[in-house]
DNA sequence: TGCGATTGTGGACAGTGTACACATGGGAGA
DNA sequence: TCTCCCATGTGTACACTGTCCACAATCGCA
């Protein structure tokens, strides 16, 4: 944002590269992270990012990154609305408010979403700090903790837990990238929510 | 393909560029797919391409129509692995050889795929016939015919029958995507097939 | 105090999509 | 059969991108 600088030295450049990254896939998508463009933005030279990213896609590394904190941020508002209690109803309903509040983020924030998730990862780095939410955990984390909460309240036979987050992950994600970058691009915001609602109904009872 | 070529017409640049365009998605996805690269595969200047396409974006489009193709082909083919029958069994058999086929091309030809379904798109042209299998039926078409079979079977109540494609594609799509360009990128092999079996499973009994 | 490692700059290059003016020649009408 | 129109292909140019290389400025440590 400050374009000008007093100082030859910028202060804290990766960090200023990646809030300008974050706008920039905000409004268009990880495909919108031009380095660059990020580079004017932080009042720097072109080349100064290379000093902080080896290359372009590193930048987007980080940014998807930042993008997945945002995204956890919208899951955990999404389960602080389900009240606390224990048992099986409950565990469900917090499995529900996962998938919504993915579902959610997708709609609200469609850049940030396609940053967050649209970019080849491992999942050795699902649960790093730089993915976490306000609250300390990753999405990927708020789903599996999720799922520990289903078995520990007998809704889940412990023998189809593990690999289960792939299959409640797949579910939402795939109807968010349908909707955003897939066949199904503009689809009313009606039938998507009715969509959304079935899709995570089907992810619940299939799991 | 041909880089000389005797006329001044070329004949067919429509048809060309569009076979160029699928070889640079099948390498590299639709962001492959360059304008300028095709022309040149073609053996013609840039700009021919303009006289053909308003822009790249409309090259990609007709480049994921052909994928489209090659998915419902791969698609038919595990179709054609299911024996004829009629009954619920068979229905349901013939929604998994879907899902399956779906799964099967996204990791035989993972850049086709990605242009085929990861670009925006419209439901209204979802049964157009570029987009067309050998069989004559777009991947979608495919998809619609077999839940139809489902609800004749009895296998699926009518009134659950609206958007039932949504879901069942939501779920193989999900999967792909995830493991294509998300954060499960690296996912190896075992994990993959498995749960793509337990993904489709989730979706035939969950639909 | 001085020196070296960090961090930022300037210039350059190859490659992209696309706009504009121009060239070519196939085919319809005379 | 001749002629001209216009669909199709060419050439040049521009702004933009990622990234390489050599150089400059400064912060912090010896």
């Amino acid at each position: 944002m400050s374009t000008a600088r007093a100082t030859y030295r910028h202060g804290d450049l990766r960090r200023s590269l990646i809030e300008a990254g974050v706008e920039l896939a905000r409004e268009g998508g990880p495909d919108a992270v031009v380095l660059r463009e990020a580079t004017r933005r932080a009042g720097v030279s072109p080349n100064a990012a290379y000093r902080h990213f080896a290359d372009r896609a590193e930048l987007v590394d980080a940014v998807s990154d930042a993008a997945q904190g945002a995204a956890a941020a919208a899951i955990e508002a999404e389960l602080d609305s389900v009240p606390a209690a224990t048992g099986v109803e409950s565990a469900q309903e917090r499995l529900r408010a996962v998938g919504i509040g993915y579902l959610r983020f997708a709609r609200d924030e469609p850049g940030l979403f396609r940053a967050a998730f649209g970019v080849p990862g491992g999942l050795e780095r699902a649960f790093v700090s730089e993915k976490a939410g306000p609250g300390g955990s990753s999405p990927f984390a708020l789903l599996a903790g999720t799922l520990d909460d289903l078995v520990r309240f007998g809704a889940l036979p412990e023998e189809r837990r593990p690999g289960a987050e792939l299959l409640a992950w797949s579910a939402v994600h795939g109807l968010a990238m349908l909707v955003l970058e897939g066949p199904l691009h503009d689809l009313d915001e009606q039938t998507r929510t009715m969509a959304g609602r079935r899709v995570v109904e089907m992810a619940v009872r299939g799991i």
